[in-house]
DNA sequence: GCATCCTTTTTGATTAGTCAAAAGTATAAA
DNA sequence: TTTATACTTTTGACTAATCAAAAAGGATGC
């Protein structure tokens, strides 16, 4: 049986795997999973036996395809059910990650499809990644940081990834949503910090804080 | 922590204890959640410990009050989970049941009080169960099994608390859903079965299936 | 009063997942 | 080449929940 404890490595090696092209180091799915090096080992262990990633020791980990596939599931899981909680259910867009973290392990594949349904089908969720299609296929958007962007680019938002409820607070504040069209007035290499004018204001961000916004041409 | 284990075991005891005056026997819940009779002396040790229940060996369990509080806020979650995937999510009465089982151990308050709210505060669920509002108290209806009406009788259909799923199917099929009103034309005791009318149709049943439907009079 | 039967409790083992701490490896610096 | 450092793996122990099977209670019949 697949537990959720086995999901959340999957999901989190899948996500992992995702930015680093060399397979996942186990130090790092501990940090990303919070527990120890040590936890990771043995359920790293159990899951190749399982035939669900491949385990070079001391080197690192990287999901099979049977693995990938469970994983790609439960981020569709994950995804649609952080849609549905916003525009259905109107639930803030910063505590919708920590309650589809937990949904992802129980709801079954008739809610998923009706939810879909009721969402007309959505493409991207709600932090702007990517929904899974049934099938399993995963979208890819070429998007570049809103950090690497150069003054008087006219650009919109397209992901805020970014986990952290206050953070998505902050920028949902300031009129930094998706789809939302921004000119960059002056990226600071000196102050390490870049000015971007949305149609309401004029918004200073520190070029870290920019790094976790993408964007994508206007 | 109160993991879904310790919720279910509240929960099966809150509704056992319903019907039964007597405390509960560690038999009937073994029963119940499908688990050995020596399982549930040892989860029972442990929720005593821990003041959810009042246990006398031999003899039975029963709720305490803060143990009644945490089933109530269960079994209110499930209800409204259930009627929500009826009625927002367009999902089968049959089906509902398993989903809400796994679903009522992790939906947060907010998400249920955004559903409550969308249902416009509802007091019943699908099958007729009263569903308990947020402050812990729990309405109580007096009604009847069908298979104690008289020749007759005008009555509504008002719960039919079954949870096997083809029997849900069945009813549904001929008409028999909650809020029909139907006539009794003719209980017989030799043939040990009740027959009845609804707008659409005649129907005949078994005494003990029409035990399991419940009605108010019309 | 005592044997019988059914239920309940106890005992010992098992599984999944975890942690803390010890031991082992790889890499980079000296 | 040797040593230091950082990371990974192993080991042993723990918790929650379970089961199978043995032991203990309690009610009933005679």
């Amino acid at each position: 049986m697949i537990t959720s404890t086995v999901e959340n490595y999957l999901k989190v090696l899948f996500l992992l795997d995702q930015h680093n092209e060399k397979p996942v180091a186990t130090g790092e799915l501990a940090k990303a999973l919070e527990v120890t090096p040590g936890s990771v080992t043995s359920m790293i262990k159990t899951l190749a036996e399982a035939g669900l990633v491949d385990h070079r020791p001391h080197y690192g980990v990287r999901l099979t395809k049977s693995g990938r596939t469970l994983a790609v599931r439960v981020v569709r899981r994950h995804r649609i059910v952080e849609l549905f909680l916003v525009e259905i259910l109107s639930m803030d867009w910063s505590q919708v990650h920590e309650e589809a973290e937990q949904l992802e392990h129980v709801v079954s594949d008739i809610v998923i499809d009706r939810m879909d349904e009721l969402l007309g089908h959505p493409t991207i969720d709600p932090h702007g990644d990517p929904i899974p299609t049934a099938d399993g296929s995963v979208p890819v958007r070429s998007l570049k940081r809103l950090s690497f962007c150069k003054n008087g680019e006219q650009v919109s938002i397209a992901r805020i990834g970014d986990q952290d409820a206050s953070f998505l607070k902050f920028a949902e504040d300031v009129g930094l949503v998706l789809g939302e069209k921004i000119e960059i007035v002056d990226r600071n290499d000196l102050t390490d910090s870049i000015t971007v004018r949305s149609s309401e204001q004029e918004i200073v961000l520190g070029l870290s804080a920019a790094g976790r916004i993408e964007v994508e041409n206007a």
